[in-house]
RNA sequence: UGGGGUGUGGCCAAGUGGUUAAGGCAGCGGGUUUUGAUCCCGCCAUCCGUAGGUUCGAAUCCUACCACCCCAGCCA
C-alpha cells in the first residue's frame, strides 16, 4: 500500500516549482468569489485579480500557508491554465489548500494539503505506475493530469485510462453512501456481510475465486451498466458448488419420530462431497428422533409437491425411506410432531428394495445442536437505491434474519475456513465471530429453487 | 443552446467492411439425479439508438438527429 502522504515533501517542492515557473499562483479570493468567477458551463470564467502577481510574491505567500500563518480559506494555490477553457477542470484548478488539521498519516507536519488533482498524477509517477485506472467521472480531469505531468520533472509519465464504474442491483457502491450506511448504523461495519465490500463479501462467505469469476463475467467497458444480482449470485454458486463441504442443517425444525426404530443410533459415514472424495467424510447419526424442515411437510400439499405428506413417503437423505404414520397437531392447528416408519431395506447405498419415492429431503439428528444462522438478503428493497435522495427509506428490513437452526453434529468441529453447502438450502460459512464450539453461520447465497419459483 | 463520454436481445458483453451478429447470466423446453441443487441437451436479436448516405457488401465508413451519463468542491 502506498499513500499520497508519503510524497507530501516532493509534492510541496513541485508546487514551489510550478510557482517559480509561473504555472501556479496563490489566490486570495474567497471560495465564494472563486466560484462566482469560475463562469458557467456556457460562459467563460473571469481571471482572478491575483492571477498575474509576481511569482516571488506567490512563493512567499505559499510558504506562509505552509507555516501556518494564514487561516483556512484565506488563500489557495491555483494552477494557471485557462479561465476560459470549456473544460471546467482547467479553469485554474486548486492545487493546495490550508487545513489546520492533523493528517491521519502525516500527523501534524502539514497544515496545507494537495488536492486530489495535484496528488494523483504525481503520486502515480513517483510510484512508477504506467497505467493509472479510474472511473469515467475523471475523464475530464485527464487533461489536467497530463498538464501537471508535463510541467513537472516527474520520473515517468503514467497514462490515465477510465472505465465505467460497477453498479450492482439492490445495493449502493459509492464509498460515500457505504460510509453513510456504516456511520448511520444501518449495518455493523465495513465488513458487514451485506456490504458490497471485499471484506463484507468474504465474511458473507463469497470465495475469492467466486468474486473473480463474477468479475470475469461482467467484463470492463466504458458503458454505463447495472449488473443484475443474479450474475453475482450465479458466479458465487458456480464456484462454491465445486468447493463447498456438503452438510445438512434445518432452519425451521419440525420434529419427526421414527416409531419402528428398534436399534441403537446408527452412525452413517457420509462423504463431504459426492464428487470430491479427497474432502473426506463425517459421521451422521440416524436414530429414533430427528428433525426436518417444516417446509418439507404439508398436510394439504399443492399439486406437484413431492416431499412428506400424510399417507406419503420420502427418502431422508443418506438414510432411509420413511412412510408417514401420523402426526400431533397443537391447539393452534400447528403440526408439532410427525410420526413415520422407516423401511430397513432402503438404507442409502445398500438399497435393494427397488422402492422409488419422488422426494429426498434433508434432516438432522434429534440431538442436533442449535446454532445461530444469519440469513442475509439484499440490503435494499429497490433495484436502484442510489437514485433515492434518502436511501435509508428503501432499506430492506429483512436484509438480516437471524434464525436458530439445527446443524448436524460434525459442524460443531472447527472448520473456520471451510465453505459449506447446507443441502437444499444454500451456501454458508462460519462467521469470524464464532468462538470455540459455538459456531455462527452466515448464508452467502441460497441455492436455486425451481420449486419455489413455480409456486 | 460549452466540453467530455456512452448507445448490440431482460442484464452483462464480443465484434472496428465480407458466410446464417460470439459467449456468459437470466428465461423457456427436455434428460440425468438419494440435494425440486449440480450436470447434460435444445430454444432464445432477419438485427446492432433513429433516419438517411457511401459500397457489390456495413453493427462496423460518412452525415444528421435522438436518448442517457459526467463536469461550474479550497471532495475524491
Amino acid at each position: 500500500m502506498h499513500h499520497a502522504a508519503d510524497y507530501f515533501d516532493q509534492l510541496f517542492e513541485w508546487a514551489l516549482q510550478l510557482i517559480r515557473q509561473g504555472d501556479a499562483y496563490v489566490d486570495e479570493q474567497s471560495a465564494e468569489e472563486m466560484r462566482a468567477n469560475r463562469g458557467t458551463l456556457t460562459e467563460p470564467g473571469i481571471p482572478s485579480p491575483y492571477r498575474d502577481r509576481d511569482p516571488k510574491e506567490s512563493e512567499a505567500l505559499f510558504l506562509k500557508m505552509r507555516d501556518g500563518k494564514l487561516a483556512e480559506g484565506a488563500a489557495v494555490l491555483r494552477a494557471k491554465i485557462a479561465m476560459d477553457s470549456p473544460n471546467m477542470n482547467l479553469r485554474d484548478p486548486a492545487l493546495y489548500r490550508i487545513r489546520h488539521v492533523p493528517h491521519p498519516r502525516a500527523g501534524t507536519k502539514w497544515c496545507i494539503y494537495p488536492t486530489y488533482d495535484f496528488a494523483h498524477g504525481q503520486s502515480d509517477a513517483i510510484e512508477g505506475i504506467t497505467h493509472s485506472l479510474c472511473t469515467l467521472e475523471f475523464e475530464d480531469h485527464r487533461p489536467l493530469y497530463e498538464w501537471l505531468l508535463k510541467k513537472l520533472p516527474v520520473p515517468n509519465r503514467p497514462k490515465q485510462t477510465e472505465f465505467s464504474r460497477l453498479e450492482l442491483e439492490g445495493t449502493v457502491t459509492s464509498k460515500r453512501k457505504l460510509n453513510a450506511l456504516v456511520s448511520e448504523g444501518h449495518v455493523d461495519g465495513w465488513d458487514d456481510p451485506r456490504m458490497p465490500t471485499i471484506a463484507g463479501m468474504r465474511r458473507r462467505g463469497y470465495s475469492p475465486e467466486g468474486i473473480r469469476l463474477f468479475c470475469e463475467r461482467i467484463g470492463v467497458t466504458r458503458k454505463p451498466n447495472t449488473i443484475e444480482l443474479q450474475i453475482l449470485e450465479g458466479a458465487i454458486r458456480d464456484d462454491l458448488e465445486g468447493r463447498a463441504h456438503k452438510a445438512m442443517a434445518v432452519l425451521d425444525p419440525l420434529k419427526v419420530v421414527v416409531t419402528n426404530w428398534d436399534q441403537p443410533v446408527l452412525d452413517l459415514d457420509v462423504a463431504w462431497h459426492p464428487k470430491r472424495p479427497e474432502l473426506g467424510s463425517r459421521t451422521l447419526p440416524f436414530g429414533p428422533e430427528l428433525w426436518i424442515d417444516r417446509s418439507d411437510f404439508e398436510v394439504n400439499p399443492p399439486e406437484g409437491f413431492f416431499r412428506l405428506t400424510p399417507g406419503g413417503a420420502v427418502r431422508l437423505k443418506y438414510g432411509f425411506i420413511v412412510d408417514f404414520e401420523g402426526m400431533d397437531v397443537g391447539p393452534d392447528g400447528r403440526v408439532e410432531t410427525v410420526y413415520v416408519r422407516y423401511d430397513p431395506a432402503t438404507r442409502s447405498g445398500q438399497d435393494q428394495s427397488g422402492r422409488k419415492v419422488k422426494g429426498t429431503i434433508h434432516w438432522v439428528p434429534g440431538t442436533a445442536p442449535r446454532v445461530p444462522i444469519n440469513l442475509y438478503d439484499r440490503l435494499f428493497t429497490v433495484p436502484d437505491p442510489g437514485q433515492y435522495e434518502d436511501f435509508s427509506s428503501v432499506l430492506n428490513p429483512a436484509s438480516l434474519v437471524v434464525c436458530q437452526g439445527l446443524v448436524e453434529p460434525a459442524l460443531l468441529n472447527a472448520m473456520p475456513e471451510a465453505y459449506f453447502q447446507f443441502e437444499r438450502v444454500g451456501f454458508f460459512k462460519q462467521d469470524p465471530a464464532t468462538v470455540d464450539g459455538q459456531p455462527i453461520f452466515n448464508r452467502a447465497v441460497t441455492l436455486k429453487d425451481a420449486w419455489a419459483k413455480k409456486q
